[in-house]
DNA sequence: CGTAAGACAACTAATTTACTAGGGATTACG
DNA sequence: CGTAATCCCTAGTAAATTAGTTGTCTTACG
């Protein structure tokens, strides 16, 4: 039940991002080094999320990424579902039920419902806006080293 | 984020067992026919629940496995842990969040102790009592057929 | 025009997951 | 006793996923 890094990398450069909202672009090469990673690698990651409309590219010198939709009505739930496709735990408690053969009630189906749930309710309501938010006021009292995690 | 199949079919089998719990031994072949797959690959799987304490074996003829703990003492948590190594989405927040070096605190950490922490309330309280019970009274209702589900 | 950016596709490498094969050890039952 | 039914264990392999690289093309600014 790992998170990937597609997930991990490119929930933190959606968050660099609502760092900069508002401020202009901020190139690829400038969001790879902020994590450390190869751009070549985030670009496919970003990619993604300008597919699904949370980012937008723009070209040519100056250019970069930015957000198109407000950190604070930016859900986790949407940027991860772009990131990895869906965020079920099993197929059948993701969008499609039916996906595992229609009426599927194995035993542990309702374990999977109920962690399913759990975690959406978590995804949906938490925004990238509280993320940024937090880890700035952090980063304020001091106790930050933004290069040491890898999750 | 997907459950893999070691823990999906570890789960399903120890459910079994706590079904015939208290009426002597499940075999391998009988366990392995319930859910469709191998028996070698599910041997595996016990093997690491045994090594656990969860299951017993009993070898030669009439053998087979059986819980050693009490259905409705035996949580999800502890079923989970043993089939996967650990139910941490990443490292930094699982038993030992210093994996992470030490002091770890990226920008998405806040969501990923929130999201872990749910997730652990969900494993921690929910007993294979509970889930076999659930699945027992589903049949009855005859809404059930036991080998359409593959999550 | 030249340079700094992103767009895109195709390929490879590494890792993990899922599964198979086969020989060995133990025990109940006839 | 012997044999068939069981579990025990290791090693290997196949498949899938994840992670990452390379290279060429397009766009735009100055």
């Amino acid at each position: 039940m790992k998170l990937s890094t597609r997930s991990r990398y490119g929930l933190k450069a959606v968050i660099d991002l609502a760092i900069a909202y508002g401020t202009g672009p901020v190139s690829l090469p400038v969001l790879a080094a902020s994590q450390g990673i190869s751009e070549g690698y985030l670009e496919q990651l970003l990619r993604s999320l300008k597919k699904g409309n949370v980012v937008d590219a723009v070209r040519g010198a100056q250019g970069g990424y930015e957000l198109t939709v407000e950190p604070s009505k930016l859900t986790v739930q949407r940027v991860l579902t772009l990131l990895e496709g869906s965020t079920a735990i099993v197929a059948c408690v993701g969008k499609n039920i039916y996906e595992c053969d229609s009426a599927c009630t194995c035993s542990a189906r309702p374990l999977f419902l109920k962690l399913q749930t759990r975690i959406n309710e978590v995804l949906e309501r938490t925004t990238i806006h509280e993320l940024a938010d937090d880890y700035q006021q952090q980063k304020a009292r001091g106790i930050f080293d933004k290069n040491v995690c890898r999750p």
